[in-house]
DNA sequence: CAAGAGATCATCT
DNA sequence: GATGATCTCTTGA
């Protein structure tokens, strides 16, 4: 089932490790993909150096300070998209990044998207689930809680979860080495080890 | 297999 | 004008 919004507005760190081992789904006119969710980052608030939102409110960062259960989908190194799904009270500014994907359903049209065979190399990586999923701006602000992109429980129980400090985040000070990325232990759909 | 560079642009200073 | 919540390709052992 379609989760809802009430899931979105707990804490930050409990979301992204609750998120794991759940679906998500995305619908396109192309076809729908699935992807078990196997790694995400927590980015907690203004404080946290390295959450976008703590260089203040901006009109890249707006919809972080928003309702709980919208994308925040950003553009980065010219390249790559990433997708984020908004938590917590309306000024918290909080979101967890979703990092990696076991594909599920829609394998073809995910290897079509990222002219690539390789399973283990579909959606492991923040810029890669986006272009199997086709994420990009358009999808910006958008409704996970009634929309084309949105997580589904689909009843498996609580994985095995490993943490460790996030990715790419050197400059962030005091917070770089918060253990804030989350991963399924032993999976091998995840970016990294 | 590991390390390094380049891609390429929205966003903020 | 600098830089980034990344990825892929090339180089060399």
């Amino acid at each position: 089932m379609k989760i809802s919004r009430t899931f979105y507005e707990q804490p930050t760190l409990a979301i992204a490790r609750e998120l794991l081992g759940k679906y998500l789904v995305r619908k396109h006119p192309d076809g729908k993909t699935v992807g078990r969710i196997v790694e995400t980052e927590a980015y907690v608030g203004p404080k946290d150096l390295a959450c976008h939102a703590s260089r203040g409110r901006t009109a890249r960062t707006e919809i972080m300070f928003g309702p709980a259960g919208f994308t925040y989908v950003y553009f980065i190194y010219g390249v790559y998209y990433c997708l984020n799904i908004v938590t917590e009270e309306v000024d918290h500014a909080s979101a967890v990044l979703i990092r990696a994907l076991e594909p599920v359903e829609g394998i073809e049209l995910m290897k079509k998207r990222r002219r690539i065979e390789e399973l283990r190399n579909l959606a492991s990586g923040p810029g890669k689930l986006c272009q199997a999923f086709a994420i990009d701006k358009s999808l910006n602000g958008a409704d996970v809680c009634a929309g084309v992109l949105y997580v589904e429980d689909r009843g498996e129980p609580a994985p095995k979860i490993l943490a460790t400090p996030r990715i790419g985040v050197d400059y962030a000070g005091k917070w770089k080495d918060k253990p804030w990325r989350f991963l399924i232990r032993g999976n091998e759909y995840v970016s990294k080890t």
